[in-house]
DNA sequence: ATGTTTTACTCAAACGATTGCGCTGTAAGC
DNA sequence: GCTTACAGCGCAATCGTTTGAGTAAAACAT
């Protein structure tokens, strides 16, 4: 309970405070010995220095933020597992916002990192979405964003996705290939650009193929399992799609879900295939083909450079993009017959 | 750039540092309509207090870790989802701290929340752990912590967990009731308190209904797939078993990667039940009978627990138990025939 | 011997917010 | 008309650390 604060050092070394505190800093004007005294003495009382008057004085606080829209999602998993392990290695803190989707909540996130709590913070936007000001604001502010996977075109700073519209025109394109002539897709928000993207090339692959598509092919999904659910239902109704392209692995479950409450038998009456990074896609019933995304990388290349940004932190975050490739991994519920 | 801090609010109202401070903090001694204007000017200008200011000055972080062990994994992210969703209703913010079951790293994260970066801390122990002075240093340091799921039973806190034992007792009698004979379980550390109650729970139900039972019938897993799936195999090839009940979902899939290369058939050659909190579990080929445990309730009790330590501080967190009771759900991979 | 640099410290002012105490002025009490 | 009370606000110390500027002594140069 006693605080072992540097004070508490300084008047057992008999040094002066400053002493102590440059010594631990290593600082060119304090004499070795000095230093081992002082360093020896601070691990000997496990003294830990006090981040908050640390992070006070400096205008640095080795934190970094997350907002993310869930967590129970393997994208988001793995992609957090990468951010914590480039975090970890340069001692840098993570905290953990979840927006659940929720536009008022990402406004009220981003409205807390304005004080200094976190040095920057990488950011996948909430399907909810449709206005930027608050990242805006934060950029404005000077504050590092990284966007990853679910981006904002419209502010200037890193982004770090994957090659969406090329995967989704690959992923129909097999669907197609499998013998697929009326395909729906299961999209995210269109308000996001990545739930653009995706569609976008849904729609390219279907119109190269000469496949009629409608808006009434495509349901907007809202990560609510029952009303998804009920929503693919009466699709399936309506429409009697042979083939689904899932924007998420969520929905290709909802999809999975109403085909079993219709008596419709995957691959052999409706072919799935979805955006996923599930570890045992290979373990449904049936093995699920899949668009897997290098989630953990993409989480480690985007810490990565915005924990680079803030040690050197000259420029501003460039308005780039980084594109990683996923990858199709075909499995049966995609097979033909 | 320009900082708003209470100062530059100070300024512009012609106020004092102190009343602007006290009126924000609706201090009873500073009149109703000083009050009102500065909050005015506060919300223009979206001053938001400097948190490592106020939290130098008060000794509280309003921040709390959450140390666990992984998080690709549905338990830890229900559990944190539980936890988020008390923090972010209580103000709180959430560090994450991963282990990867490293007892190293356990120690180093144990270490650095001496200095009162956080107020309290959930904890999920690393499978690695043996020794548990880091954390009773860190209990006698006063700092608040709650164990989840994989608890240490040597310190005197709060602990939340689920009936380990009595559902391990009865998913082994589940599949002794479905017709296994040979039973393997697939174990977490015996070091934690969990592994061993899980166990146990196994060998009392065997030894209840009259099975024999050996060490040669346990794997111990250590979470890392190559090498878990050839101890697995191993297993296989001596014991030839009839059943698997698996500590944690992770091994249930290595069994089931195991059946395959084998050309095992669940349920009819091999039966399997494991904890899991999968929600696609009934996707699986063959659909997975589980235990499930309320993980998100969980995190969410042991939060609001430890958030209403914080914020009446006086008493010590009670060395109590809390018990969730996870159920057995019933699907193909145990049935009979 | 005097002047200059180097070495190894210490001083004290920040950083931004909180808070006990004290000060002022007005209103109430007698 | 005097004291007393209290509302409303400001002063200044404090939290623990960092850091530029200052200083004294030692080392070196002239």
């Amino acid at each position: 309970m006693e605080p072992v604060n540097i004070k508490k050092l300084a008047q057992l070394l008999n040094l002066s405070i400053a002493t102590v505190s440059k010594a631990l800093r290593d600082s060119y004007d304090i004499s070795k010995e000095t230093k081992e005294k002082v360093v020896a003495l601070a691990n000997e009382l496990n003294y830990q220095p006090n981040p908050h008057a640390s992070s006070l004085r400096k205008h640095k606080s080795k934190t970094i933020a997350v907002i993310i829209p869930e967590i129970a999602n393997n994208y988001f998993t793995l992609a957090i597992n990468g951010i914590e392990s480039v975090a970890q290695e340069k001692g840098y803190h993570v905290l953990i916002y979840l927006t659940h989707e929720d536009y008022k909540r990402e406004v009220a996130f981003a409205r807390e990192l304005f004080n200094g709590r976190v040095d920057g913070a990488l950011i996948s936007v909430a399907g909810t979405t449709t206005d930027y000001t608050h990242f805006k604001n934060l950029r404005d502010k000077g504050l590092p964003i990284v966007f990853f996977d679910r981006v904002c075109d419209e502010i200037d700073t890193l982004k770090v996705t994957t090659d969406d519209f090329e995967s989704s025109y690959l992923a129909t394109k097999h669907l197609i290939g499998q013998g697929c002539k009326k395909i729906t897709h299961f999209a995210i928000s269109s308000k996001l650009s990545i739930g653009n993207k995706r569609k976008r090339g849904y729609l390219q692959a279907m119109a190269d193929h000469h496949l009629p598509v409608s808006d009434s092919l495509i349901v907007e999904c809202i990560n609510d399992d029952d009303r998804d659910i009920e929503m693919i239902e009466e699709l399936f109704r309506r429409e009697k799609p042979d083939g689904i392209f899932a924007a998420v692995e969520r929905y290709a479950m909802d999809g999975y879900e109403v085909c079993s409450r219709l008596n419709l038998r995957i691959p052999q009456d409706v072919k799935v295939l979805s955006f996923s990074n599930l570890r045992i896609a290979s373990f449904l019933n049936p093995s699920l083909t899949t668009i897997t995304q290098p989630a953990f990388d993409i989480g480690k290349e985007a810490a990565a450079r915005l924990l680079n940004n803030l040690e050197k932190k000259h420029a501003p975050l460039a308005n780039e993009s980084i594109v990683f490739k996923s990858s199709l991994i075909q499995r049966a519920s995609t097979s033909s017959i």
